[in-house]
DNA sequence: CTTAATTCGGATAAAATTATCCGAAACAAC
DNA sequence: GTTGTTTCGGATAATTTTATCCGAATTAAG
């Protein structure tokens, strides 16, 4: 039920810069700003998305990030497993270190079916997608007056 | 995807009770070793369990913790929302503070399905249920040789 | 009454997650 | 070259979650 706020950073962030015009850097500041998110926190998420190979960053004047070529393709699932890491999809609900369907805990046969769905979702929502939803205007991706924010400054 | 620590504990500990002679205490000691979790901090979320009326404590000798009447019913959607707090099922999957049909996140659409999905199942597992699974022999509440453990000592 | 066993409850500690700070490196514009 | 802007990366701090410790209260049994 729950993506630790790492993970829903980074979805945000990699979200809003896929509704951004493409191999333009957009600020760090920037995004924070718009998502109300703090901007030190999500620069270090940032980072680690570059080393994920996910964004390419550009330092000085001009600078900031923007998605590597092809990058508008990654799914949900792929941004997780960076996140969240490997275990993400595979840990017993009731949180066995050894739950499988051949040694199984009580919630095991009801569960799986549930866990494929989201792994099936996961993996079909790209950035690509959900920027779109963004941009066609029925989706949000921010609480705040972002538009606002982002306009003006400060 | 995860539960909180505390709130597998919980759900472990109370089907654990369920499955023994109803009314006759069990120590926490046992559970805890039964289940291979740290036995102060179990005994912390017991307390909590009793303040949310699912258990009855008794010190002293032949003191420990038994399931109160008619708590074989409850479900693990009501112990959540006691281990979990309230919003568990409520908070957006991308961390929006508002998110709903009204005003929704990209994810929101193809996400309340699931969420619905997850909520039902929580709602019919009820710890009698889940301990019928577990005395079946089918299914299993802990990763050790418990019973090993729980027929030997230290 | 004394003893041993157990939960209670408060304090404390350890670990993980989230968040901030700052100097340095990189870069564009002047 | 100098200046202003931005990411980089390391250190640090705050918060939350998880875990431990211990004295006190409670109880059964001897």
């Amino acid at each position: 039920m729950i993506l630790s706020r790492t993970s829903q950073y980074a979805i945000q962030a990699l979200i809003f810069i896929a509704t951004r015009p493409s191999g333009e850097p957009v600020l760090n500041r920037e995004i924070a700003g718009y998502l109300g998110v703090p901007s030190a926190y999500l620069a270090k998420i940032m980072q680690s998305l570059c080393k994920g190979n996910l964004l390419y960053s550009y330092r000085g004047r001009l600078g900031g990030f923007c998605l590597r070529e092809g990058a508008e393709k990654t799914d949900l699932m792929q941004i997780l497993l960076m996140t969240e890491g490997a275990s993400f999809t595979k840990d017993c609900v009731l949180g066995l270190k050894v739950c499988s369907d051949a040694t199984a805990c009580p919630m095991h046969k009801k569960w799986v079916p549930i866990k494929h769905k989201i792994v099936a979702l996961l993996n079909e929502q790209t950035l690509e997608k959900l920027a779109r939803a963004v941009q066609g205007g029925k989706y949000r991706l921010s609480d705040l007056p972002g538009a606002l924010l982002a306009a003006g400054r400060t």
